[in-house]
DNA sequence: GATTTAGGTTAACAGTGTTAACTGATTTAA
DNA sequence: TTAAATCAGTTAACACTGTTAACCTAAATC
């Protein structure tokens, strides 16, 4: 994280509790240098320019995400508790970390569509985690899995789903949060264990 | 809709378009002015600011994808197949129609926590659909699930987030689009089907 | 001691959302 | 028939935005 630079940083934290704070729309270079003491142009001797800074932050934030889940998961033996494992850590992360996860599919820097391919695959490490749990399940006949690799983006997509619902406050009223969250992991994990045909 | 005003309803239709082609960051009330052939705060003529405006395009997204769904779902009588159709046709409106789908969650007016939930609801017919569904299934005992209105709300979210993978191109890229798309279908109905214990 | 470099600065450009004040035509009322 | 009101748009301006170019100054290097 830290290149050793003390302004860098801080213009990394203060970006990222305004992003929070007060939402990506009045994010302004001007209003971050401000609040770091500094002029608006100074950013631009750390950051190419406002997406690079953006970009960093999701990065940072997507590293982050990796470390959690290997944290919870990587010491489980057993294949189908680790893929559990590592399904609740998603959701642990997401709602422990909102600030941090938002960050990840919140912030849209548009000229995200030039360089995403490799910085992307950088910290996909909980992802191939994921994918090698799947394989191991299914090699011991515990899940029911075509392509573990499909599988995996697809849990991904869906907890994401999830997620997101919770911490855009989009969650109907009538609905308790916690609740939401445990039934809907359970969902995401029974469909993906092996099953007997219904009578 | 068209509220008897052919301006206003051209406003939408670029703004609609440009969203999709040119990303959100480049939308101006400018240039939407521009293609028009007409000055730029004759926009405020018909839409209070810009986000106003692009709430009104939300909420005619959100009102297609009900329709859409409805007209795939409602003649469906056994309510298995009706729960599968519902879940089919969200996908299907988001992949046939990405530009209608993506102004629902992508654009993001931060007037939004101001506004949202009347206007929200009101188009909600297809979730309101889908609880429905699930209850019917629940007292069949063809389907296990707790909370029907918790459960509608997982399934959308998770629906959510496998089509937005999608769209954002954000697949890996030795996945393939329609065998994600249908797996990932396949795993959300499996996981809320009846199951017997696995041996 | 002179020169390069690091880490900033100010001023300016082009573009943004939005408001206020205005114009001119069309409709309504007396 | 004429006066008033309303409609549908305009121009000018404000305060803000990202970003660049040119400049400054103190420290490090030769």
């Amino acid at each position: 994280m830290s290149e050793e630079n003390p302004l860098r940083d801080q213009i990394l934290e203060i970006s990222r509790s305004m992003l929070f704070n007060e939402g990506y729309k009045s994010l302004s270079m001007r209003k971050i240098a401000k609040k770091a003491g500094v002029s608006a142009t100074s950013i631009y001797l750390y950051f190419e320019n406002k997406d690079h800074l953006l970009h960093t932050l999701i990065e940072e934030s997507v590293e982050d995400l990796s470390r959690f889940i290997e944290k919870k998961a990587l010491p489980v033996g057993n294949c189908i508790d680790r893929f559990k494992a590592i399904i609740h850590a998603y959701a642990e992360f997401g709602i422990t970390y909102p600030e941090k996860y938002e960050i990840i599919y919140k912030v849209r820097p548009d000229s995200m569509a030039r360089y995403p391919k490799e910085k992307f695959r950088k910290a996909r490490r909980a992802y191939e985690l994921l994918v090698k749990t799947i394989e191991e399940s299914v090699e011991k006949n515990q899940m029911d899995v075509d392509d573990p690799l499909v599988a995996a983006y697809s849990i991904w997509a869906q907890m994401h789903g999830i997620v997101s619902v919770v911490l855009n406050g989009r969650l109907d009223s009538r609905i308790n949060r916690e609740q939401f969250i445990d039934d809907s992991i359970e969902h995401v994990i029974q469909g993906f264990l092996i099953r007997a045909a219904v009578t």
